[in-house]
DNA sequence: CACCTTGTTGCGCAACTGCGCAAGTGTTGA
DNA sequence: TCAACACTTGCGCAGTTGCGCAACAAGGTG
């Protein structure tokens, strides 16, 4: 359970792709907010507090490493987690982050 | 034990630290090497293919997140990995990159 | 002491990031 | 068809990052 198997170069690029989805203050509140639930674009940056336009860039961040799913409703787009993992992690760096 | 509880700015900076540290290739390269065992910088630079002064950075920016730890023997450095939950949210992460 | 080995630090540069702002896309309703 | 709403995309700029290279620091040895 401990075993450690070696990645490829590219897979370490997937991997590096999700640490840098995570290495942004907003957009860890925006993982935060979600774990609350689902919630629009425009929810999300009242709540992070940042312009819309900067938010839906943070998400398409997040969408792209794949932490992160999205869902049309009229012109409303809701997002949310895309695993519960992601949370897990999340909140497994927290216990260690000094 | 789902419960998210929200973090303050400067935590979310803290944990955003450790995103950087596992946001590029060769440092997650470094915590796949030291999950093996301790490892001197020179060790290291010749694994992940890459220069000894480049390898020094990257251990300061771990080392700076709070990932890895150093000890000295003589002019040798060998670095550790600073928690097991290091390399579990690491593996944690594995799972669902897409 | 001089000299070697092992790491770290400083510097300059190309590449990337986060942001604000303006413009564009797409869906709804009058 | 036109206007309004919700979001995305393009662009430019300041700040950051990763890298190679040279210089420096620290320990060990003769």
């Amino acid at each position: 359970m401990d075993q450690v198997q070696p990645s490829s170069e590219l897979e370490r690029q997937r991997f590096a792709a999700v640490g840098r989805a995570l290495a942004d203050p907003k957009r860890l509140c925006v993982l935060e907010c979600l774990a609350r639930g689902e919630q629009s674009v425009g929810d999300l940056s009242a709540q992070v507090g940042c312009q819309v336009p900067n938010m839906s860039q943070h998400l398409a961040v997040l969408r792209s490493a794949g932490l992160v799913t999205s869902r049309r409703e009229g012109t409303t787009i809701y997002y949310r987690l895309a695993d519960p993992r992601v949370l897990e992690a999340y909140q497994l760096i927290q216990t260690f982050a000094r």
